[in-house]
DNA sequence: CTGAAAGCGCTTACAG
DNA sequence: CTGAAAGCGCTTACAG
């Protein structure tokens, strides 16, 4: 007898094996009132012993659903957008969708070519995060024009009428200058990240505000900019604004690592952390904790990004077909995580 | 005229347009010789127009085929395994394939359902790393019943005639004590991962032999055991290695968080490294150049895991129908990242 | 050079 | 209670 090895077993399989119809095996599979219960039975038997799975890509094609949804992401293998992943795929599980994976590795062609072979694969819909190269739209034109829905998480564009999960940078930036304020730094200097990212410049405007309301001085000599943000960088840069003669007394870096760098030229100069100066980051990795001392950050929270784009995107798949869903424009606030780096006391 | 818009064009539409079958159409599409002139250029015409993008999904009902791979990972978080994962989906978008990826966050069940899920998905192959929880294999013995290809990364079974890319975990822990002895270290303690794992015994293997082919002796009292290889376990278990009388000149950790512990108790105490105490970690994380001092460690190639095992995969998927594929059990060599930790000199 | 038919695996309106 | 037919979007052996 065929056991159906290394053929999936079929409606037909079952049909012809109990002389019925697929029609029928359909029908009695699903529990259609219509069947009679020994014709259930003994459909369900037969599926059970042949170990029977629906053909998902049959029914794809029927319903135009495939249950799946799209994932482009710039880098799977960085920390933060590792766990909006895993947010997105845990959101997914509950639902009974599968989660396709992408990723750019920054290139605008790649990206290009990832949504178009998703949407030929027919996603029900697509999560993305523009690569840093991004300038044109049209693959994501695309994506909207034929009716699938798309959800921006961390980095977005404007010109879309869609859902979208961002960070509040802004109110990240003002956290963490508050925070040093608070803990009585009163000369606070800024690693800024690139200004031509608009994530940076919220960062720096959240600064500013922050100095403003805590009555500190905003000085233009005390902010520099780290293009590339390693830790190299911000040991270079930091070293200079050690040498003004009216120096900082804090540093508010736009990420870790450039906040790792800082911390070191600090120490290098023989001056101490925290106590002389106090250094806080913004967390892109979960290092911070491990330095000497271990850093203060502004935490992402990546899992919960992923949670909230999913969310955005099965509230738009489960619309009734037609109905206009309320796009939402959802911005996480980040939280202080105060380590030692930031302990005047 | 109705633009296609929400509803993809498909080759019978453009058929209609034409007024010719969609046989045609198709024929024309793949530029098959049998068709004029005309009628291809008039068809890719009206395609491009429309921005024509066939139907993977009936594709795939066709051919049986997807395109897809499913990849089963214990966490995706996890900088390792988010690497593998990287690896993997290079590939595959070389190959033109998509990607499909499941946490089972180390969860049996869920493991189980992923899987289900990915079959019924109709992936054209599984690359599957096993949750710590995994005790039995119905779940993946219906994968190679059913004829799909299955590659495990990582953690896998011994029970499946398939391919494999594993850590020499054995070679790690040789390379580890290996370099601590060449730096000069004499006394040599070990941090052991959880001794119920093949990889721990594999790594605590390793630095038995590497004692004995330099002439070092083995004590049974330099070797504990990390169950949860957290920081604070290595902080814990460290201290007691730190008060023997003959203690240690230098720790081979298992994993870089009880390394970190290590660590830090080591500085703690007032002993110096690398001067007085040599630490080696082995790698999970990123995280060693971090610390202070950076921490050496034995590197886990992830990324050239997930290459290999998706190479794996597509020679199986490659072969012509029926033709046996020889298994390659692949064993990656991990490397001796040399850091300050272990400059003695 | 082109088209009608069958089929991939399923569902469901229609008919009996 | 059951079945034949049509259709999801495509391809291809067969016929002309």
């Amino acid at each position: 007898m065929d056991m159906g090895n290394s053929h999936q077993v079929t409606i037909k399989d079952i049909a012809r094996e109990l002389n019925i119809s697929p029609s029928t095996v359909s029908r009695a599979l699903k529990d259609h009132p219509d069947i009679s219960k020994d014709t259930k039975k003994a459909v369900s038997d037969l599926a059970k012993k042949y170990n029977y799975q629906p053909n998902a890509i049959a029914l794809s094609l029927r319903s135009r659903k495939t249950n799946t949804i799209g994932v482009v992401v710039p880098q799977i293998v960085h920390f933060f957008f590792s766990n909006v992943i895993s947010g997105i795929e845990d959101i997914a599980y509950d639902k009974g969708y599968n989660v396709m994976v992408c990723q750019t590795n920054e290139l605008q062609e790649r990206e290009e070519k990832s949504v178009q072979a998703l949407l030929a694969s027919r996603v029900d819909g697509l999560l993305v995060s523009l690569s840093k190269e991004t300038k044109t739209y049209d693959h994501l034109r695309k994506v909207t024009d034929g009716g699938t829905p798309l959800v921006f998480f961390d980095r977005k564009s404007d010109d879309f009428d869609v859902s979208s999960v961002v960070i509040d940078d802004y109110e990240g930036g003002y956290q963490a200058t508050e925070h040093l304020a608070k803990q009585g730094y009163k000369k606070i200097a800024h690693l800024a990240g690139p200004l031509n990212l608009t994530l940076s410049k919220s960062r720096y405007a959240g600064y500013q505000q922050a100095l403003k309301d805590y009555g500190l001085d905003y000085r233009r000599d005390y902010v520099i900019e780290c293009a590339n943000g390693t830790i190299e960088e911000g040991y270079q840069k930091t070293k200079p604004l050690l040498d003004l003669r009216d120096k900082p007394d804090a540093v508010f870096a736009a990420n870790d690592p450039a906040a790792i760098g800082a911390l070191k030229a600090i120490k290098d100069s023989g001056l101490r952390v925290p106590q002389d100066i106090g250094v806080i980051g913004f967390s892109d990795w979960q290092l911070a904790s491990l330095v000497e001392p271990a850093l203060s950050s502004i935490s992402q929270p990546g899992y919960e990004m992923g949670a909230e784009a999913a969310r955005l995107m099965f509230k738009a798949l489960e619309a009734a077909k037609g109905e206009e869903v309320e796009k939402e424009n959802i911005v996480l606030k980040t939280n202080v995580i105060s380590r030692e780096s930031t302990q005047k006391k």
